[in-house]
DNA sequence: TGTACATCAGTGAACGCGCGTTCACTGATGTAC
DNA sequence: TGTACATCAGTGAACGCGCGTTCACTGATGTAC
């Protein structure tokens, strides 16, 4: 095992010339492979495009992920704890309960928007695998600021009104819908009948404040 | 051609034995294509699969659609047909514009619900054509019913304001986004927390009573 | 400090798979005369 | 009513593609002594 901080610096981008281990290749499959997610969709992520980008032979991959739902559950972990991590970046400490809601609302839309490949991967893709302890625990923890936003402690079997599963389904619902929505292209119509200018964001927020 | 009664009566499977012409090749081939769709997802679905379940060599869809996308685009336009015809069959004459909003929305989900594996493919699918004419008319139609519920006028380019663009928005995305979860499983914790015997769609009452 | 050895990470060739597409073909149908 | 012919629908073999996976291998690393 190559020693902490020498594989650190080792191979953001495939590995040292000449050099027959990589040093981090775990960590450059995963770069690899959310760029792809980006750059062609679910679709083109596979094992060996995520190999060849991090110029690597194609069973490498092997070692690190064992099989391709191995990867992507690992890439949509990452994923699921950078969502959280977000949302919990718009609470601040003054805000209502409204405030709270509708500014989470839009950091997970702004998530879906700025890492769109990542966020249909984390969302629709038939190939995760819940099971992964890594995964499962990732998913969990973006639940539950959401569930936050409802009132409802964090404790995981926290107990909850049924009016507050409603509210909290509800408030999910509208933001991931228009998430949805969004990197499928079908709000296009809708914003071609706003004032010039304006973009999904501005619809967002309209939405947003409508639905307090 | 074939006659026309002739081509309704033959074929809904496969097709006579001992016949080399199919009769209704293109109506059994959308068939066994949206079985096909229900049975193992949009990735099962293949020309060849839905050739092989029509009982036809797998050259043959060619004639009838040309390639992949297609066959996807015309089974999605006649998705987005039905969707329409079971929205618009929820308004009922007394009520007021709330309660049909939210019959509507009730129908949108209902309609993912019993063909989920269609309702992926008319949202989700990138392999769609929406320049084709056929799918493209359907989703225009669909949308029309759902733009109706905010009182925008059914003419395709007819005005509406910023608000009703919201009003708009806001309904499609909370029914999107709630039939979405649903199909992806993610609603199975939340309904964990209500009390047993209620499923997805007692949920939905409540969350479309709560945004009312 | 040196040496032997087990373990790990990455290689490269090979396999089988199902896919979409192409192609020359043939059987059946419909139409012009 | 019959005949010739153009057109259409479906066949089956073949092609190339990229995929995941397997396998024997080799280079590098870390550790026990």
């Amino acid at each position: 095992m190559a020693g902490g901080a020498e594989a650190e610096d080792a191979g953001r981008r495939g590995k040292p010339p000449g050099a027959y281990h990589h040093g981090s290749l775990r960590r450059a499959l995963l770069e690899a492979a959310e760029a792809i997610l980006e750059r062609d969709g679910v679709h083109g992520l596979t094992l060996r495009a995520a190999a060849r980008d991090a110029g690597v032979s194609h069973a490498a991959p092997k070692n690190h992920f064992g099989d391709l739902s191995g990867l992507l559950s690992e890439l949509a972990a990452s994923g699921f704890e950078r969502l959280r991590e977000e949302l919990l970046a718009r609470a601040r400490p003054g805000q209502t309960a409204a405030e709270r809601k509708a500014a989470i609302g839009y950091g997970y839309v702004a998530f879906a928007r700025a890492h769109p490949g990542l966020f249909q991967l984390m969302f629709r893709s038939e190939r995760l695998d819940p099971r992964r302890p890594s995964l499962a625990d990732a998913m969990q923890g973006a639940f539950q600021v959401l569930a936050g936003t409802a009132g409802v402690p964090a404790a995981p079997a926290a107990a909850a009104s049924p009016a507050q599963v409603a509210d909290i389904a509800a408030a999910w619902s509208i933001v991931h819908g228009f998430a949805m929505l969004m990197l499928d292209g079908r709000l296009k119509p809708l914003l071609a009948r706003l004032p010039p200018g304006g973009d999904e964001m501005d619809l967002l927020r309209a939405v947003l404040d409508r639905a307090r």
